[in-house]
DNA sequence: AGGCTTACG
DNA sequence: CGTAG
DNA sequence: GCCT
C-alpha cells in the first residue's frame, strides 16, 4: 500500500499537512509555529499539493473520512505519518526519512474497505449558486484559488468586455466552493454547469501537477502585478491601473508623484494607501460598530445598527467596515446620516469621504409607492475614518466610548477637512489643496489608522433588502438578482422586491421572508460566500 | 448569436 | 470611468 | 468563458 520513497521521487517538493483532529488546539498552534520557525512547509487545508498527511487518527481509513476523501486512489502516493514523525523532524529542523513506525496503518479488516469506487460519481449541485449553501472555508481551495487568478486577469486585460469571461471562472469557483468535499478526479466535475473545458483544464493540471502553469505564468507576470497592486487603491480600477502601467509607473510612490490626481478618492486612496492595504480585522470592525452604534443612539434613539460585508459571513478580516442603519419607525431615519457625519467629524473621526443620495427606491420600483416624504432619504456615505490603533488590540469597554466622544479634540487646525469633504456640493477642493492635505496628514505620525468606511441607511420598509444586498457576497448578490429575473420574473434590488405578475413591491420583515417570496431555501449570512 | 446584477457619482 | 454587496 |  505505502510506497516507499514514491513520495519524493519525483520533482513535487514536500508539502505536509497536519489532520487537526485529535490534537489539542494549543499544541497543534505551537508544532505549527515551531514548524514555521525551522522552515518546515506545510500547507492549512488538504489539496493536491499535499505530499504527507500527518495526523493522530488511528488508521488510513479515518484519515481519508475526515478529509472527506471520495476517491481513495487520490492517497496513492502520499504518505500518511504520525505526528511523531513530524516533531521529529521539527527538532532536526528538516525532513526525517520515513521509517515504518511513522506510518499510519491499514484499518482492520472488519471495517468495510470504504467503496473502492470506480463509479466515480458525478458532482451534483443546484442550478443556480443562490439555492445552496456556500461556505467560507471548503474543501476545493486550491483549485478556487487558482480560478479566482484567471478571473483577475480577465478583468484586468479587457475591463470593458472581459469582465464576463472573468464571471464565468468567478462561477466554475463558486460551484467547487459548495462541494462538501474535495474534487479528486477531473471527471467528477464533467458536464457540470458552469465548469466548462478552460476551468476544467486548470483542474486537471492541479490535481495531476499540484499547480496549473497559466496560474502561474500569470502570477509571475510582471504587468499583472502592477496592475493588481494599482487596482488596491481606492479610486483606482482596473482601467486606470492599467493606463498607469503602461506610462511605465511602477509603484504606488511613483503613482502619487507622477499622476495628475483626478478625484478626491484616488488623492485620498494614494496618501493612505499603506493604511488601507492593511486588513480590518474583526474586532477593530466592532469596536468601530460599538463606538458609532453610541453616538448614533445619542441622535436617534431605537436606531438600528449592523455590522455587514464579509464580517456578517463570518470573515474574521476585511478591506472596509460597512454599517447599516434603519429605524422601526418609518421616516425616523431621514436625515440621520448628514447628523451622524457631522458628530463624527466633530470627535475627528472623518478623514474624508462623500455623501450619496438616492431617490430610486419609490419611483422606479413602485411607481404608485408615493406617500408622505419617502424621496431622497436612502443614503450611502463611503469615506476614509481615522480609527485609533488600538481599535485593534483589545476590545474597547463601553465605559471608554465617552472619552472618545468627549469632544475636546481640535477639531480645527491639523486638518482642513470639513463638511465640505463629504457633502456633495463640494466639487472643489482641487489640486491646490487636495494632496497637500492628504499627504501632509498621511506622513505626520500619529496615533490612528485610516480605515475605509460605508455608512448606509435604509427607511425600514427597505432595511431587509438592504441588509441582504449589503451582506453580500457581491457574487451571491449577481446570483440571487439574476435568478430572480430570469426563474421569477421578479426584479431584486437592495431596495426591494417588485413582482411583475402582481404588479407590486412585496414587503418583507425578516431576511427568510425575501428567501420566501424566492422560494429559495434559507441561507445564512455565512452560507453566502458565493 | 446573445446574455451575463444593479444601483449611484 | 469609479464606488458598493 | 460558459450557457441557452
Amino acid at each position: 500500500m505505502s510506497t516507499p520513497e514514491a513520495s519524493t521521487s519525483e520533482s513535487k517538493p514536500v508539502c505536509v499537512y497536519i489532520v487537526p483532529t485529535r490534537i489539542q488546539k494549543k499544541r497543534l498552534k505551537d508544532i505549527k509555529s515551531a514548524a514555521r520557525r525551522k522552515k518546515l512547509s506545510f500547507v492549512e487545508s488538504f489539496c493536491p499539493k499535499v505530499t504527507h498527511i500527518v495526523s493522530e487518527l488511528d488508521n488510513r481509513l479515518k484519515v481519508a473520512r475526515k478529509l472527506k476523501i471520495v476517491d481513495h486512489s487520490i492517497l496513492i502516493g502520499i504518505e500518511l505519518l504520525r505526528l511523531t514523525w513530524f516533531t521529529a523532524c521539527i527538532k532536526k529542523a528538516e525532513i526525517l526519512p520515513i521509517e515504518d513506525e511513522h506510518r499510519i496503518p491499514d484499518p482492520p479488516p472488519e471495517e468495510e474497505c470504504a467503496a473502492p469506487i470506480e463509479t466515480l460519481p458525478q458532482i451534483t449541485t443546484t442550478e443556480w449558486a443562490c439555492q445552496r449553501a456556500t461556505p467560507l472555508r471548503h474543501f476545493n481551495e486550491i483549485f478556487c484559488t487558482a480560478l479566482e487568478v484567471l478571473q483577475l486577469k480577465a478583468e484586468f486585460i479587457d475591463s470593458g468586455q472581459d469582465h464576463l469571461r472573468s464571471l464565468a471562472f468567478r462561477r466554475a469557483s463558486c460551484v467547487l466552493k459548495s462541494l462538501p468535499f474535495m474534487i479528486t478526479n477531473v471527471k467528477q466535475v464533467k458536464g457540470q454547469k458552469d465548469i466548462g473545458g478552460h476551468s476544467r483544464q486548470v483542474i486537471k493540471e492541479i490535481l495531476g501537477e499540484g499547480f496549473a502553469t497559466e496560474v502561474e505564468e500569470t502570477l509571475k507576470d510582471a504587468w499583472f502585478q502592477k496592475v493588481k497592486l494599482f487596482s488596491t487603491i481606492f479610486g483606482v480600477g482596473p482601467a486606470t491601473a492599467k493606463i498607469w502601467v503602461e506610462q511605465g509607473v511602477n509603484t504606488v510612490a511613483e503613482a502619487l508623484v507622477k499622476c495628475e490626481r483626478k478625484n478626491w478618492m484616488v488623492q485620498w486612496g494614494l496618501a493612505f494607501h499603506d493604511d488601507l492595504s492593511d486588513l480590518v480585522q474583526l474586532i477593530e470592525a466592532e469596536n468601530l460598530t460599538a463606538v458609532i452604534r453610541a453616538e448614533a443612539e445619542r441622535i436617534l434613539p431605537g436606531v438600528i445598527v449592523t455590522l455587514t460585508g464579509g464580517f456578517r459571513r463570518g470573515k474574521t478580516n476585511g478591506h472596509d467596515v460597512d454599517l447599516l442603519f434603519s429605524h422601526p419607525e418609518e421616516g425616523k431615519e431621514v436625515n440621520f446620516l448628514p447628523k451622524l457625519l457631522t458628530q463624527l467629524e466633530q470627535r475627528s473621526l472623518i478623514l474624508c469621504g462623500k455623501l450619496e443620495k438616492s431617490s430610486y427606491g419609490d419611483r422606479v420600483l413602485s411607481r404608485d409607492y408615493n406617500t408622505k416624504g419617502h424621496m431622497d432619504h436612502y443614503e450611502k456615505w463611503i469615506g476614509l475614518m481615522k480609527l485609533p490603533k488600538r481599535f485593534c488590540h483589545e476590545k474597547i469597554d463601553p465605559s471608554e466610548y465617552r472619552f472618545l466622544m468627549s469632544n475636546n479634540a481640535p477639531v480645527r487646525g491639523v486638518e482642513n477637512c470639513t463638511v465640505d469633504d463629504y457633502e456633495p456640493h463640494s466639487k472643489k477642493q482641487r489640486m491646490c489643496d487636495g494632496e497637500p492635505s492628504a499627504m501632509s496628514l498621511a506622513s505626520v505620525p500619529r496615533t490612528w489608522t485610516a480605515r475605509r468606511v460605508d455608512l448606509v441607511i435604509a427607511p425600514y420598509s427597505m432595511y431587509y433588502y438592504a441588509l441582504l444586498g449589503w451582506t453580500g457576497s457581491k457574487q451571491f448578490n449577481r446570483d440571487i438578482r439574476l435568478y430572480s429575473q430570469k426563474s421569477l420574473n421578479q426584479k431584486l434590488t437592495s431596495h426591494g422586491l417588485w413582482n411583475f405578475e402582481q404588479n407590486k413591491k412585496l414587503p418583507a420583515a425578516n431576511e427568510e421572508e425575501i428567501f420566501e417570496h424566492l422560494s429559495l431555501t434559507y441561507q445564512k449570512p455565512s452560507d453566502r460566500n458565493c
